[in-house]
DNA sequence: CGTTGTACTGAACGCTCGTTTAGCATATTG
DNA sequence: CAATATGCTAAACGAGCGTTCAGTACAACG
């Protein structure tokens, strides 16, 4: 039932075309019809085979989460990916990151879980990292894990958008030339290596923001 | 018109009702009996004042981009914010964080037009930044500027997310306690000012990623 | 062969949607 | 004062929604 096999029954047309209308206009505002006549069917076949929309989407939850899942995998074990959403960006036809992208927004307690694999999973890759000197140290590891899963899964949220600010759309299949998200790579490479600040401004946006009586500002005592 | 004087008038009531049932619910998942009802008037009036769903959506989205241009210029003025977010988490009953969110992937031409507004502050706070040495200097300044902002905003728009994770609700009021956010701010400001790789492997990823045949990778002694 | 079950359609149901309309108060104006 | 405009409600409209249902085509099995 997952990816392989004998993907054409009707069944699977509409869980995809599912997919693809509630990644495009959201779950309010795609219609039972519109899926129904996306995938070739009635109406009627759509509830006969999913029992309700909310069923459906639900359905269509668990499939995208699998396929990320899959891939999500793949990407771990071959060890090079420092961006989760690489790995996922465009799944067959299906538009998984678009999907995820709406999902994420929306809410969903099988996308909720996904997400908070991706932070485990990336929580696992950076503690390798640091033991293996290619990832610096942070006192707060965990979080550090958080935050930059977010800033990428929120950098596909808004693909839109970073495709219209710099020309790279980021749901695109990257596997077939990774050097066409140069615009988007060499910057945050850039700022994943140097960071942003100087010493002196961060210092000042700490002492700003920052609660030092929490295990923090100890400076690099790796706990 | 904007946001002082006398501000409780039933179109007011109306504008205000939409916005936080956008903010929460979405357009499509809002019928404009739910608006009406929040802000205790017929159905009907809401179409008095504003003529239909759609424009009455279009008078949220510059209701909110015009409350979000206020308080942003504000905070570039004083000039602390290196996030510009942090400016505008809430704005008096008007969940103005919240509506952008949903707004950002939603798509809309106002505040499509404001998210370049906010790039292009973020470009100049930058450029202000390098030359008083706050900021290090970059080979894109103008991608970074734009993945800088879409950081914040993607994590704006994930706070629903970012608040399970690591229990930092970044929507929530600043202003009141600062230090509240402490656990997205201390990571953060530890990325903007160390980065996270070692140099080594940045540049494996920049070798796999990187088209170096663009202006980039030509100047890197800066470290 | 007949029976049974599954995939599927087309029409219809009840409901909610955005919007329209008629009408009623309360101001404003001449 | 009558006339007119404004703010507003209640009721109703047609369209479209998710869903139900009766019925047909067809494959599997005895």
């Amino acid at each position: 039932m997952r990816s392989g096999q004998e993907d054409r029954t009707a069944a699977a047309r509409i869980r995809d075309a599912a997919i693809t209308e509630f990644a495009n206009n959201g779950v309010a505002g795609t219609s039972i019809r519109a899926i129904a006549a996306a995938a070739g069917v009635s109406p009627g076949l759509v509830i006969h085979h999913f029992g309700s929309k909310d069923e459906l989407r639900v359905a269509c939850d668990e499939f995208v989460a699998g396929i990320i899942r899959e891939v999500k995998g793949g990407a771990m074990a071959s060890g090079g990916a420092f961006d989760v959403t690489a790995a996922f960006r465009t799944v067959g036809e299906i538009p998984a990151a678009k999907y995820l992208a709406r999902t994420l927004v929306d809410g969903s307690p099988h996308v909720t879980e996904l997400v908070d694999e991706i932070v485990a999973d990336a929580m696992k890759y950076v503690a390798t990292g640091v033991e293996t000197g290619m990832i610096k140290p942070s006192n707060h590891e965990w979080e550090r894990a958080a935050i930059l899963s977010i800033w990428s899964l929120g950098a596909l949220v808004l693909h839109e958008h970073l495709k219209r600010l710099i020309g790279v759309d980021i749901t695109a299949d990257l596997s077939q030339d990774p050097k066409s998200a140069t615009a988007y790579m060499a910057p945050a490479l850039e700022i994943y290596s140097e960071g942003v600040f100087t010493e002196t401004t961060v210092q000042l946006m700490r002492e700003a923001f920052v609660d030092s009586t929490t295990t923090d500002n100890l400076k690099k005592e790796a706990t």
